[in-house]
DNA sequence: ATTATTAATGCAATTTACTTTCAATAAAAA
DNA sequence: TTTTTATTGAAAGTAAATTGCATTAATAAT
């Protein structure tokens, strides 16, 4: 579905020229490698992932601006480390996280309406909320 | 409600005696100040609450050790800062936490049975789920 | 009770994940 | 084409958590 990873990248591109951000080539390589990503990443696996084509720093603040700009979405592991994953506009989901080799399947449930309408309720505004369920995948378990 | 904490610390320290765990003076005290606590508190605060009683890699340790005899659950903040707080029987709850102040507030929603019959389903086993909603409370989004 | 065993602690050093600083470079505006 | 300003890379810095190791304390054995 090379289209389509395309459409996401030029989306994302446009977001960033809406703003005073410049199109350069770490983030269109960036945004490129999310796209075509079968899972969410970490900043490390980004960097392999681009064979050193740019410094660490710069993913790290790349990812900082999309995450502002809402083209990507992070999803912390247990440990508290940071994964990046592309935000696809109606594909709104959570994960299901495997503790040990972190193998990551889409969770195809959300009570954002719920928890978001109790939040503003409490007086809360700009409301993200985060759902992930933890386990050890068929795998991980077989021993 | 000073038997109601005490009562906690006690149950707690049966759980450690139950394993090879040892009751020390710094596991009870850190016991005690969780089930004093009127929030979840990061592992520095619980230090600081001591007054430097012991050792901030002495939170840490006992802090895991809790956490691997259901003791204590763990909050995770958008920066991947851990938070404790003492796990009461028969009272699960998730949080609404500002980004801005960390006042945190019991959401007294949960969708854990969903969550974790459609991960179940998935061939995940050993489930936990975490339920986060993060904003700004009233006080912090009046600026 | 006393001693032996083994877990827990404190301190220092280390690691991990991420952030900041700053000079050099490149994108976009003039 | 020149000027402006955002972005980058390299190095140093930071915060949270972890590890190694000698010392101390809790529990088990005698």
């Amino acid at each position: 579905m090379k289209a389509q990873s395309d459409n996401l990248v030029e989306a994302a591109l446009e977001t960033l020229k809406a703003s005073t951000l410049r199109v350069t080539e770490p983030r269109r390589a960036l945004l490129r490698l999310l796209a075509e990503a079968e899972k969410p990443l970490s900043c490390e696996e980004i960097r392999a992932r681009s064979e050193g084509e740019f410094d660490l720093v710069t993913v790290y603040r790349n990812m900082e601006v999309f995450r502002e700009q809402n083209i990507v979405q992070t999803i912390l592991l247990e440990s508290g480390k940071q994964l990046f994953e592309l935000t696809v506009e109606g594909d709104h989901h959570h994960h299901i996280i495997c503790r040990s080799c972190h193998r990551t399947l889409r969770l195809e449930l959300c009570f954002g309406g719920e928890l978001e309408r109790y939040a503003s309720s409490r007086g809360f505004k700009q409301l993200e909320h985060k759902i992930e369920v933890f386990g050890l995948c068929e795998t991980c378990s077989e021993d």
